[in-house]
RNA sequence: GGUCCCGUAGCUCAGUUGGAUAGAGCAACAGCCUUCUAAGCUGUGGGUCACACGUUCGAAUCGUGUCGGGAUCACCA
């Protein structure tokens, strides 16, 4: 149990006995004291004053006298300040918590709670190669997947592939015109930068047909509609509808350029999935609902056979499920995926990884799902997160602002190196420079992505946020490479140390830093659920670089190896080695590797 | 126009179930390597928490309004 319960517990107990009133963990607040005053935690007296009509000063004496008695193995002392109960806590405590835990891989982790989840967390579409925006989502769904199941969920990662549709028939088109047969294999281009180049080429090429008939007379609306290439593309998509032979084989044969590719940026950034769903195969789902809806009374049908549904009930509009001619939209599909998420998996809880511009979206798939009964609809959870934008602004593809994820990555890995061939020169001896080749190149490989990763979880993940590239592969500060550091530094020590077995502590009395980081290290658990709770990385990867400072000024401050006593050097080599224990924990969470050496 | 989100140091961000003197990093300046990795540590300067009013013993945090920025409201996906 953390320290946190231990008091509301012991607070609770306390003002049973004392005033024969009961209390709960909720009518007080336990915070961690502030620096400058005497204590570790402090137990704040004001709302419990107000129903007790006791001054702060007596309360407190009461309660703070109480605590020392009754629980003098987790009590110290206290003092009370302005109606701020302080309490610090026993060393006895704090030894306690080390010894038991020194040698716990599994620190902090829960287990198995027989709860299942999905986390669906990447939509990429085929036409394209991944960029920035798709980098925060992935690395957040994989986080968020991995904190869940470190509080005992069974995790199933999906990822919903959008591989049909106009986007990827432009591809096609533009492939068919102007690429000679001409293959990634050819032309040594990876698969999907092939396919995207041909999206982009055919971009050029319908903007010229339409300033064509612009310059004919025609308005622009109706000349790009009226383009040769748009219809061309427009039939293909009906082609592929009715499953053309000939287009069906051109669509898996550039689909599957493009997993290549993927494959590959996957591998890279350590994305995994159990389950990917395509597009192609969900597209029809969801008609049932549609005519199970009717018969509800849920959806209505108009005159031009148009299926709608009415939300403005709940402050939203009219939405359409179903069109004139029958075909399902977007909407439709999602409700059939859902079900279908649901019925394989049996899932207590369906989370989506999506950006939040489509909030309004979620919010009426959920709604829909609720109007129509279906079990499952409050437990879909939209964990919505905010835009990447640049320092002049949003990205955008027009403008070539958009930042290619491989690209990004590459120089991230580049710069890795270029930081620890700068910070070596002139060291002969350091670690780095003893490294083999390869033992360098996997370190800059863990280093790169890791920063790249870093940078885009430190940060809430519902803000927006915005990427600056210069500041982004920096590696000083509140980084991925000062926490990676931080670990090889104590694994360095760890190395030439090793922990006596059976050791007691002494007498000793525990350092202000030695203190410190035994406490940080016993909120690790309590961190992990939080972190799950809110779906959000982003208090693990604040957490964590806390720690890291913490450990980096005691590092300078005392001795490991060479400690005054053998008693503290026995304490120091097991808190080091919790330490680089959830220092590793914590960055796993997050997807990012820690060396041994660096 | 309706709905929703955001506004904290020059920049990027923490802090928000209401609690003590609002914290980090970057940038600037000044120090610290004969001692376990200086990708580190220590210090200095830097704030009308957008603004106003309200609730409260107490507001960056809650409420109302104003201003500023963004998203969304397709028989697109």
């Amino acid at each position: 149990m953390s320290m946190i319960k231990h008091i509301q517990q012991c607070v609770t107990g306390g003002l049973t006995s004392l005033f024969g009133e009961t209390f709960t963990a909720a009518d007080f607040q336990v915070n961690t004291t502030v620096a400058d005053f005497e204590g570790d935690y402090t137990v704040v007296l004001f709302a419990l004053v107000k129903k007790l009509r006791l001054s702060p000063d007596v309360l407190g004496t009461k309660l703070g006298d109480y605590l020392a008695e009754a629980h003098p193995q987790l009590f110290k002392e206290y003092t009370i300040v302005k109606g701020f109960l302080n309490l610090s806590v026993a060393d006895a405590y704090w030894m306690e918590v080390l010894l038991t835990n020194y040698t716990n891989a599994d620190f902090g982790r829960q287990l198995p709670n027989g709860k299942k989840v999905m986390v669906e967390y990447s939509s990429p579409n085929t036409n394209k190669p991944l960029h920035l925006g798709h980098l925060r989502n992935n690395f957040l769904g994989w986080s968020v997947a991995e904190i869940l199941k470190a509080n005992g969920y069974e995790v199933i990662k999906s990822c919903i592939v959008n591989d049909r549709g106009i986007h990827i028939c432009k591809s096609m088109i533009a492939w068919q015109r102007y690429a000679n047969g001409a293959t990634p294999e050819s032309t040594g281009t990876k698969g999907d930068h092939f396919v995207g180049d041909y999206y982009v080429k055919f971009n050029e090429a319908c903007t010229a047909e339409v300033n064509e008939l612009v310059a004919t007379g025609m308005a622009k609306e109706l000349a790009e509609k009226e383009a040769p290439i748009m219809k061309a593309t427009q039939q293909m998509l009906l082609d592929w509808e009715k499953g053309d032979p000939e287009v069906m084989s051109l669509w898996r044969r550039m689909n599957g350029w493009v997993y290549e590719g993927f494959a590959q940026t996957y591998a890279r950034i350590g994305s995994d999935f159990d389950k990917t769903y395509y597009e192609s195969d969900t597209y029809l789902l969801g008609k049932e609902t549609v005519q199970a809806g009717l018969a509800k009374k849920v959806f209505v049908q108009r005159e031009d056979n148009s299926v709608w549904i009415d939300l403005t009930a709940d402050g939203l509009d009219e939405k359409l499920v179903q069109r004139k001619d029958g075909t399902s939209v977007y909407m439709t599909q999602d409700i059939g995926l859902a079900q279908q998420k649901y019925d394989q998996y049996g899932i207590d809880k369906s989370i989506y990884v999506i950006g939040n511009e489509q909030n309004y979206h979620m919010k009426v798939l959920q709604l829909i799902c609720k109007r129509l009964g279906m079990p499952y609809a409050d437990d879909i959870y939209h964990l919505s997160y905010g835009m990447v934008e640049l320092p002049g602004g949003k990205m955008k593809s027009r403008e070539g602002t958009v930042v290619d994820a491989d690209d990004l990555l590459d120089e991230m890995v580049a710069n890795a190196e270029k930081e620890a061939v700068k910070n070596n020169a002139g060291k002969p001896e350091s670690e780095f420079n003893k490294m083999t080749r390869a033992e360098q190149q996997a370190l800059f490989n863990m280093i790169g992505p890791g920063a790249m990763k870093y940078y885009l979880l430190k940060v809430d993940p519902k803000k927006t946020m915005v990427f600056n590239p210069e500041e982004s592969i920096e590696f000083t500060g509140f980084t991925g490479a000062y926490i990676q550091y931080t670990h090889a530094r104590i694994r360095s020590i760890l190395r030439r140390e090793a922990a006596t077995p059976g050791w007691q502590p002494g007498a000793g009395v525990l350092l202000p830093l030695e203190r410190s980081l035994i406490m940080a290290l016993e909120q690790y658990p309590f961190v992990l659920e939080q972190a799950a709770a809110e779906y959000n990385p982003a208090s693990i990867a604040n957490y964590v670089y806390h720690l890291a400072k913490t450990f980096n000024s005691f590092y300078t401050e005392h001795a490991v190896a060479s400690a005054e006593t053998e008693d503290k050097k026995q304490l120091r080599l097991r808190i080091l080695m919790l330490l680089a224990n959830v220092i590793r924990s914590s960055m796993a969470m997050l997807g990012i590797g820690v060396p041994e050496r660096m």
